[in-house]
Parts: structure tokens; sequence; C-alpha cells
DNA sequence: ATTATGAATAAGTGCGTACATAATTTTGTC
DNA sequence: GACAAAATTATGTACGCACTTATTCATAAT
């Protein structure tokens, strides 16, 4: 099977992809080496290399140096969420956006939250709770920690303006993060803040953020419960 | 800032990663050409090129033809899901995988599931419920679609030897799928199932996968109330 | 039999050039 | 001034070569 002319390195992929999906090659088998594929396509080693480290980002292929390139054994699913900030998600679906802030302190952080950061202590933190609104009713409820040794700033910070989830996605970016996803039974003082019944199934995300290896902020985000994290690639 | 000598692309990425982090370049900014990027980290072009598009998957920066590059104006998380076949998920956290069938049927699919993948009527359908188990635990509840137009050999699994998810995992590979995921409190007949309290909040993934156009299956999967779907990147 | 040593191999990276493609800006025409 | 055509520009892709690096495998030394 030559590619007749021009081609672009997802043609390349394509190919491959397909040979993988219809058997020709298995999972566990190796695949001709990078050089045998270009002879074979027709196309340069670089345009093979980049269609086969494509497929090794999505999971679908293993590549080693020496060891050559293998379908898969356990093929998994690769889905890419993208997580808004808060307020641009609730004005891209078309409701105005409230925010309160319900508490504000400057604490000692548990070592439940220190250890999500994986040191011993991040003290000084400061504490925000703080609930944001989608056309007047109750969107999101969030917990965040905030490391005030790697972000000093933020003591200066007037909530009452700006969210601590917009004021530190705009100032302070982040270079590592880590997402966790659960479902939780609403906790009975959160729920009158919701707005739900007591024990509600809530959709929550833990989301932890470094700049380098200093820690810069621990955020437990509940959700409505028609909420959907949603996915598309 | 010139990077010294051997130099991998990822360097670069990072140079430039660094200038976003320490405002160097902000969001809205218009980042300087590949070209004089190249010359001034003194690599060629091509190596600039790879950093940028790295950036660009990440939803750090936006590249346009003639418009250039930008730093994106709203920062979105990109989180990575790897959602593995389930019994390799249950044996790598080392328990013994057992997988119960429930129910099977040849029936029609309800319009929810055919809007799903975005057509009209998927008939002939398959429905599969089964419960994976984790150490004699119930650690998975699906409730499966399998439209048998795109995958007429399923007619003939043996759904005792292997559970549906791993012989269309194993077997009929996807080229596109969708994720959604939510909280909900779990149903009457599901909760003694899954041997967990009336009302349980439990993490619902909802996966559609198409071969093409072609539809596949879609998937509702309840897991355990202690389930965390993570993420790192 | 076990462990160093080293050759061979296949993927990873970098470079420079050429051309393709999309979008913007300039120019030309009415 | 309005609109279409053409020049310009920055990213996207392709190619071939050179070199690097990790890993395997065969061989030699212990």
């Amino acid at each position: 099977m030559t590619l007749a002319d021009r081609q672009s390195w997802r043609d390349v992929r394509e190919v491959i992809r397909n040979r993988i999906l219809n058997s020709t090659y298995k999972p566990g088998d190796k695949l001709p080496r990078d050089h045998d594929i270009a002879l074979e396509l027709e196309c340069a080693r670089s345009t093979v290399q980049r269609a086969m480290s494509s497929l090794a980002e999505d999971g679908i292929v293993e590549r080693k140096r020496k060891g050559g390139t293998i379908v898969r054994l356990d093929p998994v699913t690769r889905a890419t969420l993208n997580i808004p900030i808060t307020k641009v998600e609730i004005e891209a679906r078309g409701f105005k956006y409230g925010h309160h802030l319900i508490s504000s302190e400057v604490t000692s952080a548990p070592p439940s939250v220190a250890a999500r950061f994986g040191v011993a202590s991040m003290d000084p933190a400061a504490r925000i709770r703080a609930l944001h609104m989608a056309g007047g009713r109750p969107y999101v409820l969030e917990d965040r920690w905030i490391c005030l040794k790697t972000v000093p700033e933020f003591r200066d910070v007037d909530l009452t303006y700006i969210s601590a989830n917009e004021w530190l996605v705009r100032n302070r970016p982040y270079s590592r993060s880590d997402v966790q996803i659960y479902a939780l039974p609403i906790q009975p003082d959160e729920a009158e803040l919701m707005e739900v019944p007591e024990g509600s199934a809530m959709l929550v995300l833990e989301r932890t953020t470094w700049i380098g290896r200093e820690p810069i902020t621990h955020v437990k985000a509940t959700h409505t419960v028609d909420y959907r994290l949603m996915t598309s690639g």
C-alpha cells in the first residue's frame, strides 16, 4: 500500500493505525523499523518518526530504543479533559457569573493537604471557601488552600473583587498539576449553601498545583448535582 | 539567555514556558516568530517549531498561520485520563478479578443511546449488564449497548469466559471516543448488586466509541463509592 | 555459571532547506 | 469608498543527513 504523492505525517499515522485496527499488527506484535516503513510508504524516516511518536502519545504503541515499536498489549483510553477557569466556563454557558466569599483565614494546613503536595508542612497557608454562582444559582463550592510561602502576594488580594481561582490562574501559572475526580454525598452544611437536598451525590474535583517543586494551591471543588465533565477526542 | 550547546526541543519548550510563567510573555501577548526565537536561542527553526507545537497541544499558546503565536487568554488545565481495561486495572491494584454477567439480550436501543452516537437508530443492538469484581467485592457495574450492525461477530461471543469490555477492546479498537463523567445516587436495584446503601453517591463514566463513523458501543460504568479517577501531567 | 565488555541496532534529536498553506495586508480597479 | 486580486508573512510539513542514546545481544573474562 503505497501512498501516492502529497502526504502528511497524519496520513502515515492513519495507515499504521488502520493496520492495528484491522489486525495486520496485533497487540504485542513488533512493527517494522521506522526505516522500513519509510521505504514502503515512500517517505522520509522523520515523517514516520513523527507519526509513530504521535501513536505512542495516544497510548496505542510503545516505543523503545533498540527494542523497536510494539502494539500495546493493554490498550488504554486516553481522554483529555479541558478544565477552564470557572468564571469562563459559566459565562460560556450563557449564565451571569457571581462569586461569594464564605470565609478567608490564615492558618495551618492539615497534614492531609500537605501530603498532597508531598511536603511535611506548607505553613503558613490561606484557606478560602467560596461559592461560584451561575445565573444566581450555586454552581461550584470551592475549598482552597494556598501556600503563602510560595505566593506571599496573595495576602494582599481583595477577594471581594476577584475570586482566588481567577487571581491565581491569571497571576500564578503552575508548571505541574494533579487532578482527582470522585463522587461524594454532600455534607449537611454544604447542602444548604449549594441549595440541594442533604446527602445529594456531588461530583468533586480536587486539583493540586505546583510551580517547579513549590506548592501553590490545593482546591476541592464540589459541583452542582447535574454537572458533567466532558471530553472529546 | 542563550542555550549553551546540546539542547533538545524540550529545553526550548521550558525556556518559553518559563517566560510565560514569569510574565515575560503575558496572556494575549504575541510571541516572537519561530525564526527569531531560533536565532536568539541559537537553534534551528524546526526545533522551535517542535517546542511550540507541544506548547500548543498543552493549551498554553495558540498558533495561527500568519497570525503568529499568542499566549492563551484563558488558560485551561488539560488533564489526561488513562482509562485501562477494567480487568487490567483491578489486577494492577493487586486484587483477583472476577466477572458476573447479569443479563444479555438483543433488543432495540432507546433513543437516548442512539442520540449519543448521533444516529437515528442503531438497531439491532445487544444490551449487556455485568458486574466486575475486585477480590470478591463489586468494583464496577456496567450497562452496555453494542451496535450489532457494526460488530456482528459479537453475537457469537461467550460472555461467561470474557467480559464484553475486554472482548471489545481487544477485538474492536475504536477510532474515536467520547467520555462523560458525573456523580449519581445509586438506584435501589443497583445498590443491592453493588453492596452499598441505597442512594450512595457513585462516580459514573459514560463512554461512547466509534470506528470511523460507525457506532461500536456505549457503556455506563458505575464505580465503587471510594473510586477515584486520577490524572497526572 | 556469572559477570564485564563491547558491538550492533533502532529510536531520539538537531539542522538547514524547500515548499505548502492559511491568513493578513497591500494594491488595484471600479 | 467598496470590493476583489495579489503580494506578503508566519506557521505547517517534508526531506535527508548526521549524530546521540538507550537497549539488546553476543562474546570474552572471571
